[in-house]
DNA sequence: ATACGATTTTTTTTT
DNA sequence: AAAATCGTAT
């Protein structure tokens, strides 16, 4: 039995075992909103709810796979058959078993968004539409306006008004291009991201007996970040919490920090409106950070209208002033930033609570370097993820063949790793594949090698090898081997030919590889790659004292967690926030959000870090000013005794 | 005609 | 640093 009354607050029990129904739940930073979803699962478990019967969305699969072994030691349970996990990953679980219905095969693939710029890319050239004269967006914008598009449930043209106006020349033009894409997806029984959440809502729209049987099956729903979600996965909620209508949502839209992924904190206000009987609980204590660090973060905050009401509430005992930080140059920085973290190391800070967070990714360069320099361990949780790497690209391409032959991304992909073997031929070597019956088997006939030119023979005969050893070993799922086959099969030499550091990216291979046995088939191990970020998530294969490094992220992805120290470098006008950002509509209150993540990470240490020239952009170095998210925060009456940060003079 | 290397430009955030 | 474009060698 679970003791809730040692075991959580009085806000966090009511939650935890409120009567079924709607529930909003607004939880401030830091306020245990983790805790209190973990233990209301374990309560629904024990009140006898079949764990198949619980579904918990959550914002990424790694906050799934923590909570729910959390959930496994407070009751004795196995929740192997509890839906847990992201919108994408339940959509791809449910999606593969009716494909069929909506005109895919089972086998369909997941194309991230490299192959999606890839594939939009082609179908600009098929469509014979020049880029070259006059503005034209580039395949990643036309992806990001159709994705927009998708996420926001508005037309084109509304996006490309609103928010891309300097395209409004080319609608005709991006209108053609997105029916083109939509049409070529189907053609390779693929995908994307997008195609994830929109086939699910129609699936439970189109097929109502399919809907209802989820309907049913679902008997409570429960939802993590509510914020961050948009219209069609709020619609897909609505559908599986049509019968039960026992769906938990809990959120902060103050941290609603994903706009540009169609998220809108409006949902969550408007929750109780379409909800009429929705309970609503409010976690206003803040178990995480100083009263210093937590009084801040509101006076910030308060700068955006449009919120919910909601007051945090320390209830940690006085600590230290954030401090702010204005430094000569990124260097500079650079070097405040690891000296200081040397120092707290020496004050008894573990190198694994301190973080530095930063807006972008290439932020964080100057940094990286003097991090090497001065011997401080750390580990990067931004800019290319594990796999989206090009040697993991490449070899997953190979198998995406294997699995779905009709896979044109991943052909071309494979194609252009032989010698002699560029865009041209790839086309038409897919040209030929896929006009067979039987494209598979095509690849092994004397055509196929009609269609390759000679000096490219010798190593298309080797990706046959390649492809006969990949199939043989996935149809009696030997994964694990499969890496070595393509490695073996040529690979490993294009690899060093191409990338150079054929060494460590075989570690990362070796990785995958290892990665790939906890997986019954290769379909499903290479959907899972699609809509994960990471591998290293709480394996410990590393040895043990290796986990003393520093966290440099991006805010985004530091969303949920918390240290000790946390530096915010950066904070300059245009920097954070964000230039471009700014000219989004409602850019500046989603930038403000992202500064009140940032800030409420921080459970004792809080540095802003103000480069004050900023050497990018010539030579002369030019002036930077303060981030308004800083100068905000300043009193009109200027005393400095209010002031929510001290200021710092470096050298 | 095609492949591939050199050059230029441009950086948000992520499933 | 990576992507897209341009220019040259085969």
């Amino acid at each position: 039995m679970i003791d809730y009354e040692e075991e959580l607050n009085s806000e966090q029990r009511d939650v935890v075992r409120a009567k079924n129904g709607p529930i909003l739940v607004i939880a401030g930073a830091g306020s245990g909103k983790t805790r209190a979803l973990t233990y209301r699962v374990a309560y629904l478990i024990e009140q006898g709810t079949d764990p198949e019967h619980i579904l918990l969305a959550t914002f990424t699969n790694k906050a799934a796979r923590s909570m729910l072994s959390r959930v496994e030691t407070l009751v004795d349970v196995d929740l192997g058959r509890l839906w847990g996990g992201t919108f994408h990953h339940v959509g791809n679980r449910i999606l593969r078993r009716h494909a069929e219905l909506l005109g895919y095969e089972r086998n369909y693939s997941i194309v991230d968004s490299e192959d999606s710029r890839q594939l939009i890319n082609t179908c600009i050239r098929e469509l014979g539409i020049s880029t070259a004269k006059g503005a034209f967006p580039k395949p990643g914008v036309v992806g990001d306006v159709i994705s927009l598009s998708a996420n926001t449930g508005m037309e084109i043209e509304t996006i490309i008004t609103d928010r891309y106006r300097n395209f409004s020349r080319c609608i005709t033009d991006i209108l053609k291009i997105a029916l083109r894409y939509r049409i070529r997806k189907k053609e390779l029984n693929a995908m994307d991201f997008d195609d994830i959440l929109l086939n699910w809502c129609a699936l439970l729209t189109d097929f109502p007996d399919i809907g209802e049987e989820y309907a049913h099956r679902f008997e409570h729903i429960l939802v993590d970040e509510y914020q961050d979600t948009n219209i069609i996965q709020a619609k897909i909620l609505d559908r599986l919490a049509a019968f039960h209508r026992n769906l938990m949502v809990v959120g902060d839209d103050s941290q609603s920090i994903y706009s540009f992924r169609g998220a809108n904190f409006a949902h969550i206000a408007s929750f109780p409106e379409k909800y009429p009987d929705a309970q609503i609980f409010k976690l206003e204590t803040n178990y995480r950070s100083t009263p210093e660090i937590l009084h801040l973060a509101n006076m910030s905050i308060v700068n955006n209208r449009h919120q919910f009401e909601k007051v945090l509430r320390a209830v940690r005992r006085k600590g230290v002033r954030p401090v702010f930080v204005p430094v000569r140059n990124v260097l500079q920085q650079a070097d405040f930033v690891a000296q200081r973290i040397i120092e707290l190391a020496d004050e008894g800070v573990p190198l694994e609570e301190i973080a530095v967070l930063y807006r972008a990714h290439y932020h964080s360069m100057e940094l990286q370097m003097e991090l090497v320099r001065r011997g401080i361990p750390f580990e990067i949780r931004s800019g290319i993820r594990f796999f989206e790497q090009a040697h993991i690209k490449d070899v997953t391409a190979f198998m995406r063949i294997a699995v779905n032959p009709l896979d044109e991304v991943a052909w071309k992909r494979v194609m252009k790793l032989y010698n002699k073997i560029g865009d041209v031929t790839a086309a038409k070597i897919w040209d030929f594949v896929s006009s067979q019956d039987d494209p598979l088997a095509a690849v092994f006939s004397e055509a196929f090698l009609d269609h390759v030119p000679k000096a490219a023979q010798s190593g298309i005969r080797g990706f046959r090898e390649t492809l006969r050893d990949i199939r043989d070993l996935s149809s009696v799922n030997i994964l694990t081997e499969i890496v070595d086959a393509i490695l073996d099969g040529g690979y490993r030499e294009c690899m060093e030919e191409r990338y150079g550091d054929g060494g460590s990216r075989e570690d990362d291979l070796k990785q995958l590889s290892n990665f790939s046995s906890d997986f019954d088939s290769l379909e499903e191990f290479l959907s899972d790659l699609a809509l994960m970020t990471s591998i290293t998530e709480e394996e410990s294969y590393r040895k043990e004292d290796d986990n003393h490094r520093v966290v440099l992220s991006s805010i985004h992805q530091a969303k949920g967690l918390e240290w000790s120290a946390v530096f915010m470098i950066w904070c300059s006008e245009g920097m954070l926030p964000l230039a471009r950002a700014l000219r989004e509509p409602g850019g500046e209150d989603e930038e403000r959000r992202l500064f009140y993540v940032a800030t409420t990470r921080a459970k004792d240490h809080l540095y802003f870090c103000h480069p004050m020239t900023n050497q990018s952009e010539n030579v002369w170095g030019r002036e930077a000013v303060p981030s308004r998210f800083i100068a905000e925060l300043v009193p009109t009456d200027f005393d400095p005794e209010d002031l929510p940060f001290e200021q710092w003079a470096v050298r």
